[in-house]
DNA sequence: GCAGCCATTGCAAAAATTTGCAATAATAGA
DNA sequence: TCTATTATTGCAAATTTTTGCAATGGCTGC
């Protein structure tokens, strides 16, 4: 059950859509809109619900549709933190700053991380392979300080025990 | 259609299973041997018929289910190459090496890339938040030198062929 | 403003993945 | 070795996502 989280953006959609050749579609305007306003995750099955409550007709195919649309042109990303939860996709809006999720194997937990590392790996791509990076995105699992106190951390017992819990 | 690759890995599916308070069925020994023997990405579908040729009776959800089981120990990792292509999903087992994904948004290429300074984050996490990391990723989207040469980083209509190839 | 091209849509159906539940079988402990 | 416990399986069905195709409607060029 892929969710949707909207994240700051610094230009509308459409005009971003237009931009990239796009058609600029009644339901794609719903769409988007519906993607712009949202602040919390959503999924596809509630994107629809939103968008009928516009525009009735609009079937559940053309907003899997501009989902992936929105993925190639980099807009959105789809993202599942590791796979932790193993049922449910996030969406995010790439942001411009490089992104990144730690996200504890025991409790879950999943924290925000942002190192200068990160621009120092681009410059290093950039000048080594010739690569221009538009944007990065890092996922580190392990266990947080809390978890190891409570030594849950790496072993077995552990794992299953988050297993359990999932 | 999600994609399996088999990755070296230091000890066999089934000890580790057996460590983590599984049990070993006879689905699960043969599941366990054709990820294990397999040296190209594999599909569920293409585990499940690799997986009825040894055991006619074994179902698809079993192979999903073990897949999930296998994923949840953090054994393989399901990981779709920052969606670029939207439609395959990859696993690949766990590498001790810190591992990552360069992806070209004009030509679709990915590289494998490693660099010390993912070392470095890790220490960083270690020492600042007492974070202990058991693997991690990264995967970046940006433009090769090749494609930037023929002037496609970038732009809108790069975007738009990049979208129209794939 | 109008015509034509072709991206985009809706529908129907296929494919992929997940879930509920009763039956089966692996494992620990007697 | 035998028994009880309970994880795991297979089946059926639900859910989610993708695909094929004809019809529609946005946009470009006139």
């Amino acid at each position: 059950m892929p969710l949707l989280r909207q994240v700051r953006r610094r230009r509308g959609l459409a005009e971003l859509a237009k931009q990239h050749g796009l058609r600029l579609t009644s339901q794609r305007r719903v769409i988007f809109s519906i993607l712009e306003s949202a602040n919390t995750h959503l999924n596809a099955k509630q994107i629809l619900e939103e968008a009928r409550k516009v525009a009735p007709g609009i079937d559940q195919v053309t907003v899997y549709r501009n989902l992936a649309v929105l993925k190639q042109l980099g807009v959105v990303d789809e993202l599942d933190l590791l796979h932790l939860r193993g049922d449910e996709h996030y969406y995010e809006a790439k942001q411009t700053r490089a992104h990144s999720h730690v996200a504890c194997l025991a409790c879950g937990k999943v924290f925000e991380y942002y190192t200068p590392a990160m621009k120092r790996i681009h410059q290093e791509l950039e000048r080594e392979v010739g690569f221009s990076v538009s944007f990065s995105r890092i996922e580190i699992g392990g266990y947080c300080a809390a978890c190891r106190d409570q030594g849950l951390a790496a072993t077995p017992e552990a794992s299953a025990a988050a297993k359990r819990r999932s």
